[in-house]
DNA sequence: TTTGACTATTGATCTAGGTCAAACCGATTC
DNA sequence: GAATCGGTTTGACCTAGATCAATAGTCAAA
């Protein structure tokens, strides 16, 4: 998809993205303020951002932001919604490799080879902002601060896969889960939503794809951990976390801001009890 | 650890990096060329290089290169050697993320938060090239293709952890082996080493922390390659791969050059079949 | 050449989580 | 309000890979 089709997709009712929209106009009032770019950037070299125009496009349920193999243009950050992002494998098997809320960003994989790696999916309906990549290169070539915060922004994203992979290589199905939801609980605090209480915007087999389990085995976990007054669940989706320090105790550190922190502080033989006990226990 | 600890590290001995070197001398004649930085950089911009002068240090057998938690200094270019990386979690489990020979690169994981996120340890004695970031920032900041270059080197680290996350989540353990050993391959046959014949380095026990297996596992797996005749182990270290397409064929793709591609084109019942089969049937 | 520390192989057994199948639930549509 | 549909839960069973344990190869130091 190239970078025309992309605004040409932008919604045309969106009057304020008609004639794009720079940093400073568009990024004061978004509600990602503080979480996005533009937190890392030295405030003195702020006014440079009124040559990036950034254009909007929204992406409804279901729809696909970008393809993997679609030429690579932009990238995105998200403005309110959801988004998984998944690889997929020749033989149909895929693997959702992360979700994506207000304020992160989509499309990094695309550098490297100039083209998508992967496919990046909403998950209800949202918005993005589209970067323009080369702008973005432009621009950072004259502002030292941007390419550093570029720089620091994909060395995160490397970290943030490392944990995940620590994740996927030695923690029981349990842990999985558990630092999921605490994982999802730091990031929805940090955009001042409840940290306790929050919608899984995404399937038990999206949960199972991104934490190599199967989605029978999520629903069992967390009915067991329902079972043990940690957690509750209504309708299928509307999780309300119990008892975050018993969480954290039993299997992981507190997750940092982007990433999956699969620190657990607990004997080996402990993690490996049924949920029950180490409720009671902790 | 302070890119001047580094500095004061470096082997005395070695007079040639005695007051630094430029990529302009240095590179040419180094046995990473192609592979490493240079390749993607204009080359009517290569002589800016001579800014950017270049230590070297050798780290022996089983010495650490970084430690999580370091101050992050600079970025490290394999020489020569061997090295694997892995993160640890609190509880004494770790996870190894990744192993890189000549002409890879280190430390990325260190530029989000200016604190290394992962330990890099050699395997073999070894020498890395120091590549200070300030410094590097600071020409990138003249020499544009040297921040694309390095944004897109961020990018397939990014594409190259995403893939393995797919292995780890949802491949079986023979298909994780030989996308190993495929992987291994291809990346020896870039550095005009023998695709089919080579050392392992590693032992079985960080292939399997890498594969998401149990040491027990990788070498029961490696004995039923060889049981179909599929590979040749001698002394345990040295591999040879027979039939690279059988390998590929029945467990994954031609890994690309830096990523462990994941993909299989064959039906999933086959996959699951015990090795035998599958080398009889291919 | 022996000793000792690793590392790897191999077998027997166990279990966490996968697989299969049925039932359930809430939302939508007819 | 019956029917359909996508997603979820739950139970019964099974198996890939973990665990435990014994043996053996490899290499370097004494």
């Amino acid at each position: 998809m190239s970078y025309d089709e992309c605004l040409s997709r932008r919604t045309e009712a969106d009057d304020s993205t008609a004639f794009g929209m720079s940093v400073a106009d568009g990024c004061g009032a978004c509600s990602s303020r503080g979480l996005c770019w533009s937190a890392g950037i030295a405030s003195d070299e702020k006014r440079w951002y009124d040559n990036l125009k950034f254009t909007r496009r929204r992406v409804k349920r279901g729809e696909v932001l970008y393809h993997m193999g679609d030429g690579f243009e932009s990238i995105f950050a998200v403005r309110s919604g959801f988004f998984k992002t998944r690889v997929l494998l020749q033989d149909g098997r895929d693997h959702v490799t992360s979700f994506r809320m207000n304020g992160e960003l989509l499309g990094f994989d695309g550098i490297g080879s100039q083209t998508y790696s992967c496919d990046a999916i909403a998950l209800e309906d949202s918005e993005v902002c589209i970067i323009p990549y080369q702008r973005l290169m432009q621009l950072a070539a004259k502002v030292q601060s941007l390419g550093l915060e570029l720089n620091r922004m994909l060395s995160r994203e490397i970290v943030r896969e490392q944990h995940l992979m620590a994740l996927l290589g030695t923690m029981q199905a349990n842990e999985r889960v558990v630092t999921f939801l605490l994982n999802l609980s730091t990031r929805f605090k940090e955009r001042h939503y409840s940290a306790t209480r929050f919608v899984l915007r995404m399937t038990r087999e999206e949960i199972g794809s991104y934490l190599g389990l199967k989605l029978e085995t999520v629903s069992r976990v967390l009915g067991r951990l329902q079972a043990a007054k940690l957690i509750q669940i209504e309708h299928s989706k509307q999780v309300t976390l119990l008892d975050i320090d018993k969480l954290n105790n039993a299997f992981g550190r507190e997750a940092d801001a982007r990433g999956l922190t699969p620190n657990v502080n607990v004997a080996t033989s402990f993690r490996r009890q049924p949920i029950g006990q180490i409720a009671a226990h902790a």
